[in-house]
DNA sequence: TACTCGTGGCG
DNA sequence: TCGCCAAGAGT
């Protein structure tokens, strides 16, 4: 950037007003034809429901369609309205939503839940402040709700709107320092009525036809002013700042199994990663784990360091922002043990029903431990978990 | 601003 | 096989 004066604040590109109302004609047009159904989403011509359309959108958060179906259905069903959710206990929220990850969400959908019955009186506020102001709910999910539910003149803006708009206007700026720019580009578009079907439209688009790989630009109703197809390289939008990895971290997952079949459980800390879901105990997972010094940290169940039984292989599992290998120990344990502080005894048949998240699941699997999917059921046929030889400390 | 926070699918 | 990514929010 120079320190030039740049020209007086304008709408980067089709400041034309009749080209805009062209783009939102064909969008909205090609919606008509092709939008998708889904469980959430009303009928033609009919505005959703708030409550359905505000627990999809945080559903849907870096989340998959395929994934979050089976879990709007569940939640759904077992509660039907907002107050049902807000009188429910937050650990049978959490044991439902267990598997389909980010978990902060679920305490939010919960405390969200109970905000709307508290502040508005169990009926979703109609603005985009009011709807900010709740938990989990961001500057995406306020306008997508605004604009879905309550159709109110504003486009939310999620990762398929800024590909959609980045290839048609060819934006060379990286995200997230873009973000500015693509707000004023989705601003001059915002039609004056159908918000609602705008803003899924250009969601629809970005999921099916502007997709981030191997885009259907022969089937776009904006081909034709699409910069970046004319120019030949669409995939190559949305710029990107590059990130950077997260080191592999390693630790020991003690599986403690009693003759009955009772298996040692505890909860994490309510903060923080997978917070407040059950795990069985484990080391610390760090870079600097060390395999020879693991039993030190077994849950003290009065089993001798030999009674305990490295499972071969390990469990691998991939966060966000870190790889993490889990090493198995194996115990059998006295009937009448006693739990120490902080754990419990969960017995096997209801294993399945704890708020385990999947890499958990996949430890007591590794342990030889049918866990039968809980909630919804995250993945039938999962294959079973690889037995891999661990990796090669980094430098 | 940049990092933390899960999981499954796909090319 | 593996890196990338999916309807982001909170700090």
């Amino acid at each position: 950037m120079t320190l030039a004066a740049p020209p007086p604040a304008r709408k980067p590109s089709s400041p034309d007003p009749t080209a805009a109302t062209r783009l939102t004609a064909a969008l909205l047009g090609w919606y008509d034809r092709h939008r998708r159904v889904l469980p959430w989403r009303a009928p033609a011509g009919v505005t959703a429901d708030p409550y359905a359309v505000w627990l999809s959108e945080i559903m849907l958060q870096q989340t998959t369609v395929k994934a979050v179906v089976p879990y709007f259905q569940t939640f759904t069903a077992a509660f039907p309205t907002v107050r049902d959710l807000a009188a429910a206990d937050l650990d049978a929220v959490l044991r439902l939503w267990a598997g389909l990850g980010y978990y902060a969400r679920a305490r939010n959908l919960h405390a969200c839940a109970k905000a709307v019955v508290e502040r508005h009186g169990g009926a979703f506020p109609d603005s985009v402040d009011a709807l900010r102001a709740l938990p989990g709910i961001g500057d995406y999910t306020a306008n997508a709700i605004a604009a879905i539910a309550f159709d109110l003149p504003v486009v939310p803006i999620d990762g398929n709107v800024e590909r959609v708009l980045t290839r048609l206007h060819a934006v060379e700026d990286e995200l997230p320092g873009a973000k500015p720019r693509l707000r004023a580009l989705a601003d001059a578009l915002e039609p004056a009525d159908r918000a609602g079907d705008f803003a899924q439209a250009l969601m629809d688009l970005g999921a099916t036809i502007c997709t981030p790989k191997s885009p259907a630009c022969v089937l776009c109703p904006w081909a034709e002013p699409c910069v970046a197809r004319r120019r030949g390289d669409p995939e190559s939008f949305p710029r990107k700042t590059p990130k950077k990895e997260g080191r592999l971290r390693r630790g020991a997952a003690f599986v403690a199994l009693r003759a009955d079949g009772a298996v040692l459980v505890r909860t994490r800390p309510e903060k923080g990663l997978l917070g407040g879901m059950a795990e069985v105990p484990t080391t610390e997972w760090s870079a600097a784990f060390s395999e020879r010094s693991a039993l030190d940290h077994a849950p003290a169940l009065g089993v001798a360091s030999k009674g305990w039984r490295r499972v071969p292989g390990v469990v691998t599992h991939v966060f966000t922002h870190f790889p993490l290998e889990l090493f198995v120990f194996v115990a059998s344990v006295a009937t009448d043990a006693e739990a120490p502080t902080g754990s419990r005894w969960v017995a096997c048949e209801k294993i399945a029903g704890e708020a385990l998240p999947n890499v958990m699941r996949k430890v007591l699997v590794h342990a030889g431990i049918d866990v039968t999917p809980g909630a919804p059921e995250p993945n039938q046929s999962k294959p079973p978990t690889r037995i891999s030889k661990p990796k090669r400390s980094p430098r």
